[in-house]
DNA sequence: CAAAAGAAAGTAATCTATTACTATCTTAGC
DNA sequence: GCTAAGATAGTAATAGATTACTTTCTTTTG
């Protein structure tokens, strides 16, 4: 029970903040996260918390930014060095079902953050996020179209909303089965059914 | 400003309770729905409500037996009269759209309970909820591909697991761009994927 | 020592649930 | 039919817990 833990820099505070919210989000309902619980995950008291940010909306602005650079990136690293279309969509799912995995919190904070009645900055950034990752989808799929490995008759809006929605099908399946493993055992199945979807009939 | 309303009998009053929580959920996020909103939205007082529910949860439990009751059984009239099980999954995807559509709140309240921690009663409803009706689809599926309808080689259980996430994409959607009516409009497309997605090669 | 970081305690608001009381509805007996 | 009695359904007020956020004082660190 040491009473004073070690004083750490603000930088290093904040990104353990976010940190802490992402775990927690991952065994309870997001906004059911109060700033006690936060603290109290990272060895510190409530009010300490207010050092570091303005207010609770502060927090979860900062782990959205954190969700948006962490997700783009390594969709965008498992796209590059892929030529085929097709199997750059295969590796952006698998990068996304990795990524759920490890943090299986980040897709409830999402959708929680969506269902905020209003117009508050973590929902708007939530939207932009999903909109700058619906425009790579859009942007492989049109060239997958484009050279034949896709159906030529493929509607890219609804690819595109098929392609979040049986990543979204998965989340929701491992929480019935309150087994977040099961996301990545079922996911190449899932992926073969999409594919098989929006393939051309080789 | 009658200070007292009719007096209903019990089961009314809790019949209207549910359909309060069911419209509050279209606008906010449902674990935020409180009983003075709910008893504000129903012309009731706040203390009112505990006449016909023990606890707050008890609310919970009388919805989701609610939407099981009004989801299977419309999933299952649109399954019934039609042969082919490819049509038959066509039309229970549709109904379900059109339940989703009618009460957008439904599948946020589901998703909602199914993110709280432990095991309360209205979560496993949510639970065995799901389970009943991946049944209905397992069996679809089954005779779809007993009958060469459905590939040959198609993966049962991600095919339903596919399917609940096709609706969960469209809900997300229609989360992003803050509009329900986008649900129904998208839906047919998102469905034309799925469909050659698990189809045999016509 | 000065400034940053944290503890401890407090505040106002809000939430579920309870209490004491009152209005309305139903029904039995005349 | 009327009316009294009992049951049901409501109000108003409030208790007790919890929330985000503040304030004051203390410790650590460069």
């Amino acid at each position: 029970m040491s009473e004073h833990p070690k004083h750490l820099p603000a930088d290093e505070r904040r990104a353990a903040t976010v940190e802490a919210v992402i775990n927690l989000a991952a065994e309870q309902n997001p906004s059911d996260i109060t700033t006690t619980a936060i603290a109290q995950r990272m060895g510190l008291t409530q009010g300490a918390l207010f050092r570091h940010f303005p207010t609770k909306d502060a927090i979860l602005e900062a782990v959205m930014t954190w969700v948006a650079e962490r997700l783009l990136s390594r969709v965008d690293r498992a796209a590059q060095n892929v030529t085929s279309p097709l199997a750059a969509l295969e590796a952006v799912f698998m990068a996304h079902i990795d990524f759920v995995s490890e943090h299986p919190g980040v897709p409830r904070i999402l959708f929680g953050e969506l269902q905020r009645p209003g117009e508050t900055l973590p929902k708007r950034m939530v939207q932009t996020l999903i909109q700058r990752y619906g425009e790579r989808l859009r942007h492989l799929l049109e060239r997958g179209k484009a050279i034949g490995e896709l159906d030529a008759n493929l509607d890219i809006e609804a690819a595109s909303v098929s392609f979040i929605g049986s990543i979204q099908g998965l989340v929701m399946q491992s929480l019935i089965a309150g087994d977040a493993a099961r996301i990545r055992r079922d996911a190449s199945g899932v992926f073969a059914i999409y594919r098989r979807g929006i393939g051309s009939e080789s």
